[in-house]
DNA sequence: AAGAATCATTCACGCTCTGAATTGATGGAC
DNA sequence: GTCCATCAATTCAGAGCGTGAATGATTCTT
């Protein structure tokens, strides 16, 4: 066989878009895109309050697109944006109770797609997939 | 807990991502995008001699866009187009000679991606995350 | 034969993201 | 204390990728 479309990679890539697609659709209504939540996990997960350099690290993409995702939130009341008053160079970014509301509505979100693309699947099965999406994130070097 | 970014979903959507960017730098060299790759694995799967617009349907774009991946892979020669003489406002999609080696290359490096990412999973493990990924790929109904 | 439908193609546009330039703040050299 | 190299955030222009509407050629319907 040798298919291209069975290995994992190809695999792991095509559904990849098709579940940031579907779980797009279900956040469009809070006005919010997958990076956003991104951005809001991060937040939620960070030990200490991190600056918008250190998040553009731990997310993968450019300085520039945090401002903009930060914008976004601030207007929407999720984060707020204070200086660090011991380094006024930098924003330190920290999540609102609405953004930690909006957060777990997003959350919620995630477990619904996750019931239904594995419906066909044996409890056992999802969990071991879980698991070894988990361990595959972290070999990448992905935020957990 | 109840971590957003510890969804099924929201993690094979940054995992894919991070696969798609790794396979489309090892295909580069070939002068290639992953969806390249995917128009010339359909054509190589698919049973009869495909339009452009099944193509489309099947890879879930516009038609506009098969026209100019197939503009592409016919400049690399890898594909051919063919009237179709029982209805000539089809193009038929056919795979050259040059096309079949060029998609057993890729195909070798989406292997090589999957040792890599996989290499601190037992071989269960792997065996048992390329069937499980197949069957909620074919769940959303993507071609297998 | 006329008109509706279908396929491929072109083209203008929207969206997302990046990298370079700018502004404001910090900290070390002297 | 004053420069000046460095760093964080921000702005902005532009690249890249994809879509949807318009066009032209062909086929189907009646």
């Amino acid at each position: 066989m040798n298919d291209v479309k069975q290995t994992i990679a190809f695999r792991l890539g095509t559904l990849g878009a098709v579940m940031q697609d579907r779980f797009a659709s279900k956040i469009e209504f809070y006005d919010l895109k997958p990076k956003h939540v991104g951005l809001m996990a991060a937040l939620k997960g960070g030990t200490a309050a991190a600056s918008q350099q250190d998040l553009a690290a731990r997310l993968g993409v450019a300085p520039s697109l945090v401002v903009a995702l930060a914008d976004h939130l601030e207007r929407l009341g999720a984060v707020e944006r204070v200086r660090d008053p011991g380094d006024r160079r930098r924003q330190t970014l920290t999540l609102t109770e609405h953004g930690v509301a909006l957060l777990a509505r997003c959350a919620a979100a995630a477990g619904e797609l996750d019931d239904e693309i594995t419906a066909s699947l044996a409890a056992s099965e999802r969990a071991a997939l879980r698991d070894t999406l988990g361990r595959l994130a972290a070999g990448v070097g992905l935020p957990s």
